[in-house]
DNA sequence: TCGAATCGGTTACATCTGTAGTCGTCAACA
DNA sequence: TGTTGACGACTACAGATGTAACCGATTCGA
């Protein structure tokens, strides 16, 4: 484990994970704020998203930071990390661990676009390196 | 949608897609044959495969079929269809649909080894062809 | 200053998930 | 032929998850 330990390591939920990418567009938000920003996606009542946020709290998912009369949410795991993590699940889980398996499914679905491959072929040209 | 409808999208838990391996593993098995095939990785009990195999059986991941005493399980979806579901999933939740991403995702998290760099390369000369 | 709007915290509750025990049945063995 | 196993079906139950109402405190507008 090489990187920053990448902190307790608790599942966080799909609606939780709605929630994160709020936080990690916006910066710190209020529960409100953060009501507000995933308004669009799902159409969460206030009260949905401050459980939704006391949870990744008890995760320490995201910090708080009193703001007078209210609490400022931040995320405490770096998206990346997330991201790597369950990226990694996935391959690990689905795949045996081997990417390029995944990238193979990608492609017999036809779900890589063009931008996708030219984009994929610079970086492993990179990583070559 | 151009494969066959995938079915009735369920979702299959962690728990029922260690069954689903050994499904796919072994055309059609009996309860406690799946029983000892997961074996290895998670250590449950009779019990706990035989309510496994019912959820998937009402989910029609998995279909029945009679053998004098027992019944025999068989998937009812393809691995392939399956796996390429979740993958999708993942990159469209994650990556915003950017196969790409992912792949930088995992590059950056040197999640790739050598081979995997071979193939995909050899991949995505094949898709441009 | 008093009522309305906010806030965070607490509680609620149905569903899903992981894990397993119990029950009625039927077949095979003794 | 009666007993013991093996089976599927049903039941159980704690923890996670999705979704939200209620409550007490506070602040802001009238």
């Amino acid at each position: 484990m090489s990187h920053s330990d990448t902190s307790t390591t608790e599942r966080i939920s799909d609606a939780e994970y709605a929630v994160m990418e709020a936080l990690w567009e916006r910066a710190p938000l209020s529960a409100a704020d953060v009501c507000k920003a995933v308004g669009g996606s799902r159409d969460w009542s206030l009260a949905t998203v401050k459980t939704l946020l006391s949870r990744l709290v008890s995760k320490q998912a995201v910090a708080t930071q009193p703001d007078g009369r209210r609490f400022l949410y931040t995320p405490q795991i770096a998206r990346n990390d997330y991201v790597g993590t369950e990226s990694r699940r996935l391959v690990d889980r689905l795949f045996g661990g081997r990417a390029a398996t995944l990238v193979a499914h990608l492609a017999e679905a036809e779900a890589l676009s063009d931008d996708d491959i030219d984009e994929m072929e610079r970086l492993l040209k990179e990583l070559r390196k």
